[in-house]
DNA sequence: ATATTACGGATATTGGATATCCCTATTTGG
DNA sequence: CCAAATAGGGATATCCAATATCCGTAATAT
């Protein structure tokens, strides 16, 4: 059970899209060329960030895209549920059903212990990514990343942004 | 970012276990047959679970599967992890190691803060199923099972137990 | 007008999950 | 001792989602 790779690209993109200033816009070109990746499918991760309504977007030269929300609204859990789906890791196929100790036709009321146990485990791991910020990463980042690289990277993306 | 369904076989075959007698074993087949599943393919998740030391073996007419420790020391972590393996279920490709603006041959000394969110948000899931022993799911399905239901399933594992 | 961009559909390619088959060593029960 | 039943493991086939590329369309800035 591994996150498709397009999470850690949309976080990084997003990371990004958090230091842009207001009314910018940033393409999937830079964002491609900023983190080493494939455009066409790089861009199809944006477009999961622009369907949940996370990031604005503008067409033409200049265009591209920007956070829909301050960085202090946006949660990972936001951008992990946008690109990965927000169904349960969990999926109950119901096997009890197939219990040859049943009678025919009997059909459970509730959801089983099992799959409830697993379900609140899906929602700790929910819980912890939606308490993480944007803001708050930018924050981190900026303490723990290399001056020089930060600055370096902040030039360059504005030398991009439209 | 979907279980195996392998989870589920092994999380309910463990619950019956759980309530074998002392001393007892229980064959894939029966697993197999009670639950519904082919039976070649349940013992691959039953083999993690003796790779793991989870449960011991015996070979030859009567032989099986019955835990290796009582069921208030076997948590849901256990039989996930013996299934879906112990990773990370955020795997960091190092894409900032493809930022244009590092110097060549930089090297980043620590995991970066986007990793180690979602690494927390991993370990919220594991401390969640690390919670829940399977002597406290016998006792949730023992009041939510139909009576009815539970007895003649243990009836029925009890004619075939060697 | 032209170049640039987001967007979405179509289409490979790949790898892991699912599933089956068969052989071997071991143990039980007769 | 013998025959049946069992766990274990290797080989293989199938399926599907993740990965990746390509191209056409509409919109927009210069
Ligand atoms: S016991 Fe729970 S997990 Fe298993 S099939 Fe029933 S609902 Fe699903
Ligand atoms: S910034 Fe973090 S998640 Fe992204 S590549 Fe680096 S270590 Fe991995």
């Amino acid at each position: 059970m591994i996150l498709k790779s397009q999470v850690e690209w949309a976080l990084h993109c997003c990371a990004i899209l958090s230091s842009l200033p207001e009314g910018r816009f940033l393409s999937t070109k830079a964002l491609a060329e900023l983190h080493g990746l494939p455009k066409e499918y790089l861009s199809k991760a944006l477009q999961s960030l622009s369907h949940a309504g996370l990031v604005h977007t503008t067409l033409g030269p200049s265009g591209g895209y920007r956070l829909a929300r301050p960085p202090e609204q946006l949660t990972f859990l936001d951008v992990v549920e946008a690109v990965e789906g927000e169904g349960p890791t969990f999926v109950c196929q119901n096997i009890r059903a197939n219990n040859p100790c049943r009678p025919q036709g009997y059909c459970e009321s509730t959801p089983c212990a099992i799959a409830r146990t697993m379900w609140q485990a899906d929602e700790a791991w929910r819980t912890a990514l939606r308490k993480v910020t944007f803001a708050e990463l930018a924050k981190t980042l900026e303490q723990e990343v290399s001056p020089q690289i930060w600055a370096g990277t902040f030039e360059w993306v504005l030398k991009r942004a439209g």
